[in-house]
DNA sequence: AGAGGGAAATGGTCGGACCATTTGGTCCGC
DNA sequence: GCGGACCAAATGGTCCGACCATTTCCCTCT
């Protein structure tokens, strides 16, 4: 058996693309275009769904957008069905953030009650090794946040690598996606905060001892360093609003 | 001037439609398309990027996918920006969720995170309206469930009202936007839950006693029954798993 | 004045052609 | 015999021109 199913019938409903889109969806979701697998040519699927390659073509654009389909150019190319990551869902919640400019203290209220419930959850299911780990990173953190030079790219890094670990250590795929999706659409606005001074110190003291807290199994205080840190975060906040609401020195008066 | 600006530059690098798409998004995202402005009908763009047609619809194609255009047809018809709303990333998750397969604790062990939260701020923040319209649904949807006759589409739909309900009143729109892409991925698997009597009974009660207990502004009291109606959701859900692996009488063996 | 129809604008589709890139093999020279 | 350079095929990326379907608006006819 060549083909036990032609797998795409030639369809047309007005709109050819959408059709194509949506059997091609289909297909990925009920496993029968496994991960890695390689759709058929363009030229061949025009032919199997009896339809011009424009529609064709838009169909696999919009799936690529969707994260179904990853496209290579080149013999042995093609598009290949390929799972959806969660970068995608993180650019949504990017676009929405930035479009509805969402207040900071909405998203920090948001992560601090994610923070609450990942703390002590990392601490019921992360390994000793994890919990090590994180202590270390919190270290190296702190160590960098202490030096002088304010190497921005990588505080940025290391703020969001430890994020994620202490979300990859409540063992559900959830809070690790909502950490990535707001990671993205986080930085933009949140980066420029760690120049502050005092910040600066407090966040980096605050991060060690709430990893040394996590590793030593005290939920309670790691929620309440959780919440200063945050406090911290809010401070700083409505110090910066008031400072931009009344600026003695204009940051660039050209 | 009848064109102040030329908004687009004949762009073109390889991968055309990219640029394109990028173009365009830029634009949007930088305020110089406003929401519900229409954009240069494809035949115009064409000329103003320098490329085919072809590469406009591609990256309009994926730009609608991405939820930042509404496409039209006819005269009057065209690209228009608009706001990405919350189903886009809905639809993420979903996906995400399907090909995935989260396990169900999972899930409700997020939300459960999330609507501990919820209760709190929609007590401190939701008006003595808001409150009372909650108590309302909620006991219109106790009675819904408490009538014979099941109807499924309905409770389902009550019960996704409720959860959004509870939401907006936290003023968050982050919160707002996690409850609206949940119910997505969610609906799929849990309904179904509902035809358990037990739950069924249970479940209408709390929810019923939750919305008082928020209305009178009883937030322990209102934290302690999102818990319990958890608890009914996580034995249920462990029942279910436990027939499911012994079934004594299969649902279907046609 | 009202209703109907047709012109125009626009997205949707098709077919063919050509270009760019990647792969793999093949051929020539050493 | 081996290695590197070159070429052919497959495939996505693009362009062009044409035509169809849908929607809106206006004009004409009654």
């Amino acid at each position: 058996m060549i083909t036990s199913e032609p797998l795409f019938f030639p369809a047309k409903a007005g709109r050819a693309s959408e059709d194509v889109a949506l059997q091609i969806e289909a297909a990925i979701m009920a496993g029968r275009l496994a991960p890695e697998e390689r759709l058929p040519s363009e030229r061949e699927m025009q032919q199997q769904f009896g339809t011009g390659r424009g529609a064709i073509r838009e169909a696999l654009r919009a799936l690529k957008q969707k994260g179904l389909l990853d496209i290579r150019k080149g013999v042995k190319g093609g598009a290949y069905a390929c799972k959806v990551g969660m970068v995608s869902i993180g650019e949504s919640l990017a676009l929405f953030l930035k479009q509805h400019d969402v207040a900071p203290s909405a998203l920090i209220e948001f992560r601090e009650s994610v923070d609450q419930t990942l703390v002590v959850l990392a601490i019921a299911r992360g390994s000793a090794e994890a919990k090590q780990a994180l202590v270390s990173m919190a270290e190296e953190f702190e160590a960098c946040l202490r030096q002088d030079d304010h190497d921005v790219d990588r505080i940025g890094h290391l703020d969001r690598d430890l994020n994620l670990a202490l979300a990859g250590m409540a063992a559900n795929p959830i809070f690790e996606w909502i950490m990535q999706a707001l990671q993205r659409g986080f930085s933009s606005h949140d980066y420029t905060l760690y120049d502050t001074p005092v910040y600066r110190e407090r966040t980096a003291a605050n991060w060690a001892e709430t990893a040394r807290a996590i590793a030593e199994n005290d939920p309670l205080r790691a929620r309440s360093l959780i919440g200063y840190h945050y406090a911290i975060l809010r401070s700083c906040l409505s110090e910066r609003a008031a400072a931009s609401s009344s600026p003695r020195v204009s940051p660039d008066d050209s």
